[in-house]
DNA sequence: TCTGGGGTCCTAGGACCC
DNA sequence: TCTGGGGTCCTAGGACCC
């Protein structure tokens, strides 16, 4: 999709249509997520904050996003992939990867196919989006880059090298600053000289990646579409405060709640792990993360927080926190092992019965009496969100 | 005036084991 | 007189993505 966010709000509201948006969070720390592409003439940028968005573009309008209406979008959007091939993934919320090579003759070929989806997608949500067309998907995604807004571009195989030989290299999907650096240093700025550099200095410098790094200069990539939605590997939520806090209980009653929501969305989905995860950010925003690794796999809130607190105690904190993060990672299937156990059994249909008031009633109507006064954060949706399984990230 | 939140993968060093 | 080689697991940090 072009402009994801910003294009439904400017679809859904006339009165923002033409003008430069930006889409962002609640509460004063938020940054922005999408802007239009009338905002990006005044090189308002994703991740900005609202005053330098504001700096740059000084009648910028601000719109707080609606996660129900892109999530629901994105569901039909799904919908409409599917008429075309049943390989579609999803990749995130406003991007897929759909393999056409055994059903494009079925519908006059790939650029066709792209014409009927644009069509479609106008047609039923009003917004635009922009199709690539290539050999694999490192190189649709160029090609969709390339085009944007409301664009078709098709990277035939005769085509590529032209493509890549002046290419710099950040334009690259899987090349960000830091690599575009660290290459130039070794005297490589696009992809062309990229596909011709050795690999044994690639490797040398990179490790693995090396070789991968070659590959790409030329355009070459076997990354399979994961149609099916994977297990993931960590479950984790993190919140920016609205102001920072100071008091140890103002800080455990806070991970306590990241320690519900990871719990409760591992038990949604059934996965139990044993590595806890308490990530730290200062108001200068240094930050860093501690772990530690369980005897036992779990899945209960109670669990996930005493070990974040453990780490938390072992750390010497400075006066306030900005930011505060738990994750838990070493994920496996919940085979129902911790049944072997009597008062484990009793402490999960404890915390079933509270995941079923909390579904019926909503998130944290029924909580720990210690988690009580907690600050009401702000909610920003997060662009990696899925139609389904486990990154379906609560996003009421 | 101040900089979100959800992830994955890779590396390097150290502890420990046989 | 001078200390091998194979492995696993754990931790911290940094790259990348949307």
């Amino acid at each position: 999709m072009d402009a994801f966010f910003a294009s439904v709000e400017q679809k859904t509201n006339p009165k923002l249509r033409g003008k430069p948006i930006a889409v962002i969070g609640s509460g004063g720390r938020t940054v922005i997520t999408t802007r239009s592409y009338e905002a990006r003439k005044y090189g308002v940028k994703t991740g900005m904050n609202i005053y330098e968005a504001r700096k740059a573009c000084p009648h910028i309008i601000f719109v707080v996003g609606n996660n129900e209406k892109y999530t629901h979008t994105c569901k039909g959007l799904q919908k409409i992939y599917l008429q075309f091939t049943p390989d579609a993934e999803v990749y995130s919320i406003d991007e897929a990867f759909l393999d056409v090579t055994t059903t494009c003759h079925l519908f006059g070929g790939p650029e066709a196919i792209g014409n009927s989806i644009k069509a479609e997608i106008k047609n039923r949500f009003g917004i635009t989006c922009t199709v690539g067309i290539a050999p694999n998907i490192l190189l649709a995604k160029l090609a969709s880059d390339i085009a944007k807004p409301d664009g078709l571009k098709w990277i035939k195989p005769e085509e590529i090298k032209s493509v890549l030989e002046d290419l710099p290299l950040k334009e690259l999907w899987g090349i960000g600053s830091g690599l575009t650096g660290k290459l130039e240093a070794l005297g490589i700025r696009t992809c062309g000289e990229l596909g011709r550099a050795s690999v044994s200095l690639l490797r040398n410098k990179f490790g693995i990646i090396g070789e991968h790094l070659n590959a790409m200069g030329m355009g070459l990539c076997n990354r399979p579409l994961y149609v099916h939605e994977e297990d993931p590997k960590s479950i984790g939520h993190s919140m920016t405060f609205p102001r920072d806090l100071s008091g140890r209980r103002e800080i455990e009653a806070e991970i306590l709640k990241l320690s519900e929501m990871v719990g409760r969305r591992a038990r949604k989905y059934g996965f139990i792990g044993r590595r806890v995860s308490l990530t730290v950010r200062y108001p200068d925003f240094e930050t860093f993360s501690r772990q530690a690794t369980l005897y036992d796999y779990t899945n209960h809130t109670h669990e996930i927080y005493t070990n974040a607190t453990s780490i938390l105690n072992s750390i010497r904190l400075k006066d306030s926190v900005r930011l505060l993060g738990v994750c838990l990672s070493c994920l496996i299937k919940d085979c129902n092992q911790m049944l072997l156990f009597e008062d484990r059994r009793k402490e999960k249909a404890l915390l079933q019965a509270m995941d079923s008031v909390n579904d019926k009633y909503g998130d944290f109507n029924l909580m720990w009496a210690s988690y009580l006064k907690q600050l009401t954060p702000p909610r920003v949706i997060s662009p990696a969100w899925r139609p389904s399984g486990v990154k379906n990230v609560d996003v009421k």
